[in-house]
RNA sequence: GCCGGGGUGGUGAAAUUGGUUAUACACGAAAGACUUAAAAUCUUUUGGCCGCAAGGCCGUGCGGGUUCGAGUCCCGCCCCCGGUACCA
């Protein structure tokens, strides 16, 4: 068949997927559901190769399964909301609404193109009011239940995009979405709660069948940490405490100064007369420093002295109080005790500004050294009655000390920040508050969502809202006392958007609640979930804490979204670099698949490589996928079927086919179950092809090739559709050969080898080896050692 | 720096728990068949070196080691990719 005549046929069996609705599940009835989700794509408006190999390749997966006695759900939908609307409104004066969904009408033909079997009758896109109707929901449940605040917090703030990003938003001190250098601004800011579930996010992340990998930047994402918090009353005001978090109590009689980070509260306070100056323009100067700068660049350790000191809850001493920007106010409490002796970061400090260095630990291995930081545990030394007691076990006495004396306790801080939600942005779900003079805060009423964005909007990026300069938005009345009121005119981080989407996937046009609780209790939790890595943090996490927090209310039958996931790798431009227009490197897949058709791009993306791995795009072995399909071609239609099995090895090779490729699509190893599949048609077309033969190779195909193998399942007489007929089935004891190759090697080297029947003894092997005329040549006396391989090998050592 | 993952032919890549002769399956290349010709298809060859051949030697980033046996395990090193960032 030429590329043409494929797209001829595809053509046709697509519309009649389409026409008949053959993947639209009946979710209500479905028995043995199989809940399969990609994640689904923003819709810039073009399909590239990308896109293929997420959506068509893990498409082989979903067919497969669908034809394992499993009702498939694979849903599609578009994660609509975001800033390239915005900049095409911006740019070129487009309704960002229309320009959406004009995109996402053409993605959607172009992902039928694909042939993947979606069930586009439960189609969402987050930028529609019946969506973020339930967004704006979201967000009202987490206030109703504290876990959403305004908070006057330090944000990230891109100069260019001119809004702020979540910590977690910002990759190496830039904008993730443009790269500008973030600074550091403080603002009003709703925030949801996240770091109340730390530790579970944390405990449960054992239980998934994910990737270790991904697992394992979970767990470092949200960094646990355990230690004690400690209190030091300040010298000239005893009532004012200035609290520190450590994980190293055991070297609390090392502390010899303290450290506050520049935006700390109590900088203001702390700041002695004749220093106010030297300390405000470090906290200015501080400010224009981005959190990567003063954290990592900076080997410097630059700081100020506040001119105020703190008492030492165990010794008394007065210690000074330093401001130094390689503190984060959001980090632990704001503030450090300062250990230089056994801290590298204290001891540059202390170092370059001339402060006492004491000693208090002495090390496992080796001996103190006044010029060196240990900062491996040991033994207490200089530590009062703490003096001689191990590192670990002073953690303990040494906090129960400060307990009693009410100056400290046992603590567990976390590394991952409360989430950001706000952004000063208009393409983005209108965060449902508003602000009445007498009632203050009000939450809108659940009944009167959604908020509508408003269309008489200016777009251009100042800073504010795009949303406050709509008049017909801004006024309102308050729902609670009626009198005239603003609303809350920012938007939602689009990450609220896709954090509960696999719920709205089951019941797309509820208006009664956010999803059909029947219907979640019989799919969910996700039973395979596909994306890219570059989800690992940030998306899943959130995915996550919003599961927890409907579970916790039972509104989630499930307290986790995905049971099982897997990544795709990327797919690079034949340069080694990431596609991109600039770049001038991306790959058109319409014109590959005018000139191939899609059963033969999808299948040579299955067969590059690994599915997890990616990696650059090289056209060269396409035409090798196409020579196969001509291949299967011919085996099914134009050579006659050999009336009955060649033989019961011909058999065998079918049902050991069978279950290879059965078991690595399984894994997702598309790449080894095609090469099964050529190994076998190469050899099927050397030996002929039985009836059985055929049907299982055609059948065996359809994951890859679901257009062509529906039209050769018509060919051998079936009735439509192979993309539901059942899965074929393998014997086991059949999968294997009844007769091996056993190798004979003398020292490890091959020396010979003998065909034999399978499952002997190991003295009957030896005779047969020894029956060798070479070996025999080798081995004159008795061998020193034999080594025997049932069914494989033996290995004479002499 | 640290944490992950990786380094196998000209290319994309294979290789249960260490167990055959490493390099399956493809691409590319070379030669041949068919053809007026081309395309398509088919056949053969294709890790390196030496050799007419038989055959031999070397070979999974580099150097050691464990083992009867190492692509696979251990130690040291080099390089590439991803994540992360002074976390107290």
């Amino acid at each position: 068949m030429t590329g043409p005549e494929r797209r001829e046929i595809e053509q046709k069996w697509q519309q009649r997927w389409q026409d008949d609705r053959i993947f639209a599940v009946d979710l209500a009835k479905a028995d043995h559901k199989f809940y399969h989700l990609n994640m689904f794509p923003y819709p810039s408006g073009n399909l590239h190769v990308g896109h293929w190999y997420n959506f068509a390749v893990s498409d082989i997966a979903a067919r497969a399964v669908r034809r394992q006695d499993k009702t498939v759900f694979n849903p599609m939908g578009f994660d609509a909301f975001g800033l390239p609307a915005e900049n095409a409104a911006i740019k070129h004066g487009l309704d960002p609404a229309a320009w959406t969904e004009q995109n996402i009408s053409s993605m959607r033909t172009q992902l039928q193109s694909t042939g993947a079997s979606f069930d586009w009758s439960k189609e969402i896109a987050t930028c529609r009011p019946d969506y973020y109707r339930w967004t704006q929901w979201m967000f009202l449940f987490m206030y109703q239940h504290g876990l959403t605040e305004k908070r006057e917090a330090p944000v990230n703030w891109c100069p260019k995009d001119q809004t702020i990003l979540a910590n977690e938003q910002v990759v190496g001190g830039k904008c993730e979405r443009c790269g500008s250098e973030v600074i550091l601004k403080k603002l009003p800011q709703w925030v949801f709660k996240i770091t109340d579930y730390a530790e579970r996010l944390l405990k449960d992340v054992d239980a998934l069948d994910w990737p270790e990998k991904t697992k394992t930047m979970q767990r470092n994402w949200i960094g646990r940490s355990e230690g004690a918090y400690v209190e030091f009353s300040l010298a000239d005001t005893p009532d004012t405490r200035l609290k520190v978090f450590t994980t190293r109590v055991d070297t609390l009689y090392g502390v010899t100064y303290l450290v506050v980070a520049p935006e700390h509260s109590l900088t203001p306070k702390l700041t002695a007369e004749g220093h106010t100056e030297a300390v405000e323009a470090y906290v200015e100067s501080a400010s224009h420093k981005s959190e990567l700068e003063r954290t990592e660049l900076q080997k410097q350790k630059t700081g100020v002295f506040s001119g105020s000191y703190a008492i030492h809850p165990l010794t008394a001493e007065k210690l000074p109080i330093w401001i130094a920007d390689y503190v984060l106010a959001t980090v632990g409490t704001g503030a450090v005790m300062g250990v230089p002796a056994h801290d590298e970061r204290d001891w540059e400090f202390a170092k370059k500004h001339d402060l006492l260095i004491v000693a208090v630990i002495h090390p496992a291995t080796g001996e103190v050294n006044a010029n060196q930081v240990v900062t491996e545990p040991g033994k207490l030394i200089n530590s009062a009655e703490f003096s001689g007691q191990t590192s670990e076990e002073a953690k303990q006495t040494i906090v129960a000390k400060l307990k009693e004396l009410g100056l400290g306790q046992p603590a567990v801080t976390y590394r991952l920040r409360d989430w950001v939600v706000s952004r000063q942005r208009y393409w983005g779900a209108p965060i449902p508050i508003v602000y009445c003079g007498t009632c203050d805060t009000v939450p809108v009423p659940a009944a009167e969502l959604p908020v509508l964005l408003p269309t008489d909007v200016d777009f251009k990026p100042t800073g504010e809202s795009p949303l406050a300069r709509s008049e017909s938005f801004s006024h309102t009345t308050c729902p609670r006392c009626g009198n005239a009121a603003r609303r809350e005119t920012d938007t939602l981080d689009t990450f609220v958007d896709s954090s509960w989407y696999f719920f709205r996937f089951l019941s797309p046009d509820n208006t009664a609640a956010f999803t059909d609780q029947a219907l979640a209790k019989k799919w969910l939790p996700v039973d395979l979930y596909i994306g890219g890595a570059e989800h690992s943090v940030l998306h899943l996490l959130y995915a996550r804490f919003f599961t927890k927090v409907l579970y916790d209310h039972d509104l989630s039958p499930v307290s986790e979204p995905f049971q099982k996931l897997r990544h795709q790798g990327t797919i690079l431009g034949p340069d080694n670099q990431k596609m991109s227009k600039s770049k001038g490197n991306v790959v058109d897949p319409d014109a590959l698949v005018a000139e191939h058709g899609a059963d033969v791009v999808r299948s040579y993306l299955a067969f590059m490589g690994p599915y997890n791995q990616g990696g650059p795009w090289h056209q060269g072995g396409l035409v090798g996928v196409e020579r196969f399909f001509n291949r299967v071609e011919r085996l099914v239609i134009e050579s006659a079927a050999a009336s009955s099995e060649v033989g019961d090895s011909a058999g065998r090779e079918r049902h050991s086919v069978i279950k290879k490729v059965t078991e690595e699509i399984a894994e997702l190893r598309f790449n080894t179950a095609l090469a099964a599949l050529m190994a076998w048609a190469n050899n099927l077309e050397k030996r002929g092809a039985s009836r059985e033969d055929q049907e299982a190779l055609t059948s065996l195909l359809n994951p890859f090739a679901p257009h062509l193998t529906e039209e050769l399942w018509q060919h051998l007489g079936h009735e439509p559709y192979l993309a539901l007929a059942a899965w074929p089935e393998f014997d086991n004891s059949l999968t294997v050969e009844d007769r091996v190759i056993v190798v004979v090697q003398i020292n490890g080297r091959l020396r010979g080898s003998f065909e034999t029947q399978r499952q002997q003894s190991e003295a009957a092997l030896i005779r047969q080896a020894r029956q060798i005329e070479a070996i025999q040549h080798y081995l004159t006396g008795e061998p020193k050692k034999t080594i025997v391989v049932p069914d494989k090998l033996i290995n004479f050592v002499i």
